[in-house]
DNA sequence: AGGAAATATGAACAGTTGCTCATATGAACA
DNA sequence: TGTTCATATGAGCAACTGTTCATATTTCCT
């Protein structure tokens, strides 16, 4: 059956979840979200921890927040980034599971 | 807390775990998916139904089955491509259910 | 206001990725 | 065995991605 005779919606989405995909399929990536797991953290905190650069971590924490992985707080000089919600953690934790099995 | 201090083991998994996610951060992979989920079809009907060469697909199914997420089957000089197990559905509907709470 | 600290951002570069094209491999049948 | 059909694969190329480096922006403090 040619894709085209499925559910159109369906089909639209997914690109969408690919899209959704590739922001987890980073190393960088997930390892800031798993950093995140413990708490709100600044980026020059985030970049000791995973011995990176400010730079790199920044340019990093700017998908994340495009794509509402993270959300951002100011406080003073610093910005802490946190994660958007526990959905996060679960999906995190879903793909682990996962790697388990295999 | 630097990520040196974490416990190794989930670490390392995290560069697994990327990897994983790499699979699917792709739309034509993961139309191919979506399509066996219906079950087992060649490569040429895989092709037909996504619109694109059968090299296209034949190089993204090797990624797939390199990566267990499907498998192949013989049937004569056909080539049958079939999901490894549910989990792969799973995976595609949890990720489909993000999707829709944005 | 001026300087320092923390973060953000743009350009450039290297590495990766997915497709195309040509061709090789494998299976069926005359 | 030779031909044809179905699939697999290697090389090459264009597009994308993540990091670095330099610099801009924002905030705080004197």
């Amino acid at each position: 059956m040619p894709e085209s005779e499925k559910k159109p919606e369906t089909i639209e989405k997914l690109y969408d979840l690919a899209d959704f995909f590739k922001v987890f399929a980073d190393t960088t990536r997930v390892r800031i979200l798993y950093c995140l797991v413990d708490g709100a953290f600044s980026v020059q905190e985030i970049a000791d921890c995973l011995d990176m650069t400010q730079s790199a971590i920044s340019h990093q924490l700017r998908i994340l927040k495009t794509s509402r992985l993270v959300k951002a707080e100011r406080s003073g000089k610093q910005m802490f980034y946190s994660l958007c919600d526990e959905h996060v953690s679960t999906i995190i934790n879903m793909g682990l599971e996962h790697i388990e099995e295999l």
